[in-house]
DNA sequence: ATAATTGTTACACTAAGTATAACAATTAGA
DNA sequence: TCTAATTGTTATACTTAGTGTAACAATTAT
């Protein structure tokens, strides 16, 4: 999963969440959002390990926010769901130890990759589950 | 290539075209930067395309800068190169018909990612060929 | 004519993304 | 304590994207 269908899957299934008190299973949010149990358990699992869903085992068990909307940042979400660096920027080759042309390029490049990297981080913290719930409630 | 590699890489052959008046054929440039040159030849003959650079078949032909360094924008080699719509965010699926919650999400999430799109295009609208040559030889 | 070159297509290989299944560990409830 | 439902995790098969290279027609200087 790419970072971005990981983030939007995320929030599908939390809005789905916050939705409902008692908790949901991966099946049942799986089929509401049109996606694989598994995946589910995969992402939410992650984001369990963050605190920002609930999650118990066994029967009657499922999945639940584990805080309320308007504490929930995108940028945490997307933190707790990615262990890759980020939205896919990348330069050509590694960097030698030559220090040639090339490589100060892709230093430079990795440079202004990091700074979007941060913008767009920076944008995702000022967004909650709340403002999103809202928007797509319009 | 990604779009990301593809602009590092763009950006490398650029500034070695930057540094000799006469053309190169791909097959120096590609020795230089170390990639194929045949996929030097696919990438510099979409920036020719749009008057970056400036390409002449035949024996003794090769490439050369179309334009002077602070004429060329960064912004610009990334619309030559780049076909596919960006820097690869993507939503999982497509918008039905039944905007359904999870519609409306993925809308908000193309909305988010345009608004990072655009920024990003402003960032290297500000960027040009020289002002990456003066950071380099520094 | 010949040789060097671009522009483009094609192909094989590797890596990443996607969809699904399987199963141990856990837990509620009979 | 046994059973059924559930998570968490690993595995597998398949598809798509990325990478590296080759091949060859078209072009052009000598």
């Amino acid at each position: 999963m790419s970072a971005s269908t990981k983030l939007s899957t995320s929030v599908k299934a939390l809005c789905y969440l916050s939705e409902n008190d008692k908790p949901k299973n991966s099946s049942e949010i799986g089929k509401h959002i049109g996606i694989n149990a598994s995946k589910i358990r995969m992402l939410l699992s992650k984001l369990g390990k963050s605190g920002i869903v609930r999650s118990d085992s066994g029967m009657r068990g499922g999945f639940s926010l584990g805080k309320a909307p308007e504490n929930i940042h995108l940028q945490e979400i997307y933190c707790a769901i990615e262990d890759r660096k980020a939205f896919y920027l990348n330069v050509n080759n590694t960097i030698s130890k030559r220090n040639t042309s090339s490589d100060k390029i892709n230093l430079y490049f990795l440079d202004l990759f990091s700074e979007v990297q941060i913008e767009i981080e920076n944008k995702m913290t000022d967004i909650t589950l709340k403002s999103i719930l809202n928007k797509i409630k319009q």
